[in-house]
RNA sequence: GGCCCCUUCGUCUAGCGGUCUAGGACUCCGCCCUUUCACGGCGGCAACACGGGUUCGAGUCCCGUAGGGGUCACCA
């Protein structure tokens, strides 16, 4: 049985690296009909759990990445969070210690600190010196009566080599020699994150730990550690970290301001903050920007477009496919097809994913999304009225691929403004309807006819106006042009005759004439 | 700095010794479609980091060099 996990640390947002990882997790497991296990790892925490996990469970299940134990679903290894299995962790310190693998260490750490910058002054390689080891309870009684705090360190062994046999990477050696006696237990009782991780890792039976590459050159200690314990080591596999965009340095939430200087990610970010704000949705840099998963729901992402996105992020199944739902993405996934190189975040290409499965979205469920988006923003009421229906099928029919995220409907809300409330853009109203000396009267003329033709839609009115143009023998682009600026307010929008049926006979005519008012 | 990892178009990648005058995708640039803006269609620009080997033959194997990155916590 395949087990995997992934295992969060609850900082309130979702990493796009940390769902790739999830993802590879989550794949590898379900591929091999397996299971994929939440781990929490929380031995740092000081307060609301709860609250900072939250982000992290509602990202992987708008993602549907599901998970068979961990929080909220539970699971015959229970409990999931490190801060409440600390007796197996300290079981694990006793049996180390007992084993001469661990020792209590009474150094302070102005004492470590003294030895390693001597090392560095003496430019050789700093280990310590193990001076203030304790191996018998006599010895630790007497650093004690000096006032002295134990930390407990491993004892790692200093010489010969440590082989990891690593899925992604092949064999990896590590001299042990260079390996510190790392502390797995501090002063005040509390446990280090590789002493926990591998303590559960085993007590959940995960068969592969699947994670990033930054964790590489922790293994070898965490080896020690399962092997002292007389544990199975477990299948390794370090995938290669997300890089930034443009560059190749780990993607980062802190590095925001950096990311902006990248004209892509700028744009990016300018239009989820957009649509954030006509929702009156908060957009600090720290709850919202595209380094974390939040920012695509919110702004209408299709979660399988990121995942899609995501999949191909150092992973590829050939040198043709590239379209993968989660079914596909289950079948085809394999840890050897994975790169060893970083591979950076591209938001185009995110966006051109996105935009292909928008287009492909069936438009009853391009409505449903859109909406939510409507009432947020006050355009559409909740509940919807029942004519609303109709006329947004019409719009986000009209629509066609203009639609990209669902927040872009809010780009498209002239057919919910008051006809005497249209803004003209300045520029298009001079350029269509008060430079050409024909516009005025041309559209006056079209009007009256608009006024009269039955019934009010898109066809008859096409018709309409091409028997028009051809009537009054001129450029069909002079009228139209007009007639988009007079009832739009804009130079560029939905095809011409779609606009004129969802507004209306009403509508069009109103804001014609105050158009022609305005010349 | 030590240790470890990585290196094909701007980006994601295919390539596991000859099929490579290096293929696909995104971007970009043309052209077409067209009432605008998108979409779409067609076409184009663009890469094997460098130097040595091995071999009849190297993007593919080996060794160096350079560059980039990760990690060196009583963080995870």
């Amino acid at each position: 049985m395949v087990r995997t996990r992934f295992a969060p640390s609850p900082t309130g947002y979702l990493h796009i690296g940390g769902v790739r990882t999830a993802l590879f997790n989550w794949l590898f497991s379900r591929q091999h009909g397996g299971q994929f296990i939440l781990r929490i790892d929380d031995t740092d925490q000081q307060r609301n759990v709860d609250e900072a996990l939250r982000p992290i469970l509602d990202g992987f299940r708008w993602l549907g990445i599901d998970w068979d134990e961990g929080p909220e679903v539970g699971g015959g290894h229970a409990p999931y969070y490190q801060s409440q299995r600390t007796a197996r962790y300290q079981q694990a310190v006793e049996t180390l210690l007992d084993k001469g693998c661990a020792y209590r260490d009474y150094a302070s750490p102005a004492e470590i600190t003294a030895e390693r910058e001597a090392a560095e002054k003496e430019k050789r390689m700093f280990v310590y010196s193990r001076k203030w080891m304790a191996e018998t309870d006599e010895q630790a009684r007497a650093y004690e009566a000096e006032g002295r705090q134990a930390v407990v360190r491993l004892k790692m062994p200093r010489e010969g080599v440590c082989k990891i046999q690593d899925l992604i990477r092949g064999d990896v050696e590590f001299q042990w020699q260079t390996e510190q006696d790392h502390v797995i237990q501090r002063a005040d009782g509390t446990f280090i994150y590789h002493l926990a991780s591998v303590v559960d890792d085993h007590d959940f039976e995960i068969t592969h730990v699947i994670r990033a590459v930054e964790h590489l050159s922790n293994t070898p200690r965490q080896i020690f550690i399962a092997q002292s314990l007389g544990y199975p080591l477990p299948q390794y596999a370090h995938i290669p970290f997300v890089a930034e965009p443009g560059g190749q340095n780990k993607l980062s939430k802190r590095k925001l301001a950096q990311y902006l200087k990248n004209r892509d990610f700028q744009k990016l970010c300018d239009r989820g903050k957009g649509i954030a704000e006509a929702i009156q949705l908060p957009t600090s840099d720290d709850t919202f920007n595209p380094v974390i998963i939040d920012f695509y729901r919110e702004v209408g992402f299709l979660p399988e477009a990121i995942l899609n996105y995501i999949l191909l992020l150092g992973w590829s199944l050939d040198d043709k496919t590239e379209e993968f739902g989660r079914a596909e993405m289950i079948k085809h996934f394999s840890l050897n097809r994975v790169n060893k190189s970083p591979a950076s975040f591209d938001p185009k290409k995110l966006m051109a994913f996105q935009a292909r499965y928008m287009s492909r979205c069936p438009i009853k469920q391009k409505v449903a999304l859109v909406l939510p988006y409507l009432q947020k923003a006050g355009y559409v009421q909740d509940p919807p009225s029942c004519d609303e229906g109709p006329k947004l099928t019409k719009i986000v029919q009209a629509a066609e691929q203009r639609i990209e995220v669902a927040g872009d409907i809010l780009d498209y809300v002239d057919f919910y403004t008051a006809d005497d409330q249209i803004r003209f853009d300045e520029k298009a109203f001079e350029k269509r309807l008060r430079k050409p000396a024909d516009a005025a009267p041309l559209l006056t003329r079209f009007r009256a006819q608009l006024a009269e033709v039955e019934p009010f839609d898109a066809a008859t009115t096409d018709k309409l106006l091409h028997d028009f143009v051809a009537a009054e023998d001129i450029k069909i682009g002079v009228l139209i042009n007009a007639l988009r600026v007079a009832v739009t307010g804009k130079a560029v929008g939905f095809g011409m005759f779609e606009t004129l049926e969802i507004l209306g006979r009403e509508s069009c005519l109103a804001r014609i004439d105050r158009a022609l008012a305005q010349l």
